[in-house]
RNA sequence: CGAGGCGUAGCUCAGUUUGGUAGAGUGCUUGGUUUGGGACCAAGAUGCCGCAGGUUCGAGUCCUGUCGCCUCGACCA
């Protein structure tokens, strides 16, 4: 166990500081180790449990909205990563692949899969031939590789973890409801488990996943002020399906082509976890994907009594299904103070020998810090009660309002180029909103005068003016702008 | 891929200017005292000074090359 005696670093406005502080908590929770594989990191335990527990709510959610879990290869052959040419054009910079299969040189080259859209398509031109096969609502956990030039742990790493979604359906008013649908079911997932509120929106054209035609994506806003996508929804008409000859028969016995989705959230929702609570004490976990929910910490553990009250409110916790750790080791009792909250655990309950005399423990809550002091009767039923009370609705919704005051805080309205440059020097780096044209040419100019670039354009509108903020035409909507990972 | 910085004990780093026995703090091991916010005392173990060449009687230190990591850009979930 690491004890290093060293606190994170503090959290600034620089971005130096930020992502010291950031890389700090990455290492000193125990979420990841490097490795001698460039790029790649080692998710430890501690960081693979929140992962874990984030595949467990996300993967009941998938179930219940009718989707099957499939595993696709590792390995695409090069012609049919060419089948789609933006696609491919896309993804051909940044794929890893494989040329030799024991000593001989492979004939056909294959590629680690950056994303599997092609092998699902393959797949779809074999079992649909009816109306009757569609739809198909797939998905698949596993990992992918991109051959990034810089890394950081869980925002961008040359192999990461992901689930992503596939579907195909008859008629693209379906595949549009499912790309929405499954944008809304992230959308949850961020909010209501990870106390993390997000814009939901459309990506413009020039931010496109390549091949889709259109791209939905959920941006978070971080400490720092920067955006991240936390998780995206495409909707790909019937590019794939010609481009694979995908085709079934429909009730009018004519040939057609069906229209697909993908979706994918990744372990980069454990970074938008650390950098939307996280504080100068460390990691701050959301219940719900806290590896640990509550940690016992006896004091004057060797005094008669103590450990076999702890050990009896341990049992008592873990019965009402709480994720419940009893710290017994020799460590003095502000150790395991910081430790834990260096760890990010919800919820710290001290008792000790003036407790016991009193019938009572403290209970600390880590996103705000408050103390409290709650009966332990005989059966601990008052605690059991408290606990669960606050892991399962005080400490999310206290979250994600104090993360939605900072995201407010960061949020800035501007009608001119000006005010968004005024904004971001005087209030730091944040959310802009603003009007825009839809011309690319205004969207890069945004981006070059004022270093903010398009997020996304929300689903929930405002009329802030009727001119474009870069132009002045008249504007179509309001677009997200911010500082991006 | 462009520009900067850094590689010395598990970790954080000093030592490099001016070449001369490998250092500190912290962690680790053992024993004892402690325990309501990273406790204290004592004893102990720990190094291919990133790697490869070169200069030199002698290189952590100077030269050349190389690999790796970090930050900032560009690209990206």
């Amino acid at each position: 166990m690491a004890k290093d005696k060293k606190l994170v670093s503090e959290i600034t406005s620089m971005d130096e500081d930020f992502a010291q502080w950031y890389t700090d908590i990455c290492k000193k929770a125990e979420l990841v180790e490097y490795t001698s594989v460039k790029g790649c990191m080692v998710i430890r335990p501690y960081g693979y449990a929140i992962w874990e527990n984030m595949q467990r709510i996300l993967d009941g959610m998938f179930k219940a909205t009718g989707h099957e879990n499939v595993c696709m290869p590792m390995f695409i052959p090069e012609s049919l990563l060419q089948k789609e040419k933006d696609h491919v054009e896309g993804f051909a910079p940044e794929v890893a692949w494989v040329t030799h299969g024991g000593n001989e040189k492979l004939e056909d080259r294959l590629c680690v899969r950056p994303t599997s859209e092609t092998l699902f398509c393959e797949h779809y031109a074999n079992i649909v031939h009816s109306y009757r096969d569609l739809p198909k609502l797939y998905n698949q956990w596993v990992s992918v590789v991109r051959w990034e030039k810089t890394t950081r742990p869980f925002l961008r790493s040359r192999e990461f973890l992901w689930q992503e979604g596939h579907t195909i359906h008859a008629t693209a008013q379906e595949a549009v409801e499912e790309t929405e649908r499954m944008l809304n079911v992230y959308a949850d997932f961020c909010e209501g488990s990870l106390a993390m509120p997000v814009v939901k929106g459309k990506k413009t054209d020039s931010d496109k996943f390549a091949g889709a035609e259109s791209t939905y994506a959920i941006e978070a806003l971080m400490h720092d002020g920067k955006a991240l996508q936390a998780g995206t929804s495409h909707y790909f008409g019937d590019g794939f399906a010609k481009a694979f000859d995908i085709q079934y028969t429909d009730k009018e016995n004519k040939r057609v082509y069906p229209h697909q989705t993908s979706w994918g959230v990744t372990t980069r929702l454990i970074g938008a976890v650390i950098m939307t609570h996280g504080d100068n004490s460390g990691l701050v976990l959301p219940p719900a994907v806290a590896p640990v929910q509550a940690v016992i910490v006896p004091i004057a553990q060797h005094k008669e009594g103590v450990l076999e009250k702890a050990g009896e409110m341990f049992e008592k916790l873990k019965a009402l299904g709480i994720r419940v750790k009893l710290d017994d080791s020799d460590n003095s009792p502000g150790w395991k103070f910081a430790e834990y909250e260096m760890k990010g655990v919800p919820l710290r309950i001290e008792i000790g020998p003036k407790d016991i005399e009193a019938g009572q423990c403290v209970v600390a809550a880590r996103y705000n810090g408050e103390k409290q002091t709650v009966s332990i009767g005989n059966d601990f039923a008052e605690l059991g009660e408290l606990v669960t009370r606050m892991l399962d609705k005080d400490i999310p919704q206290g979250m994600f309002a104090k993360a939605a005051e900072n995201r407010a805080n960061r949020t800035y309205a501007c009608t001119t180029l000006d005010e968004i440059t005024k904004a971001l020097e005087e209030k730091g780096d944040g959310f802009v909103k603003a009007m825009w044209c839809g011309e690319e040419a205004c969207e890069d100019e945004v981006k070059e005068k004022t270093g903010v670039g398009s997020r996304c354009i929300p689903f929930e509108q405002e009329q802030l003016s009727d001119k474009c903020v870069c132009c002045g035409k008249p504007a179509k909507c309001m677009v997200y702008w911010g500082k991006a990972y």
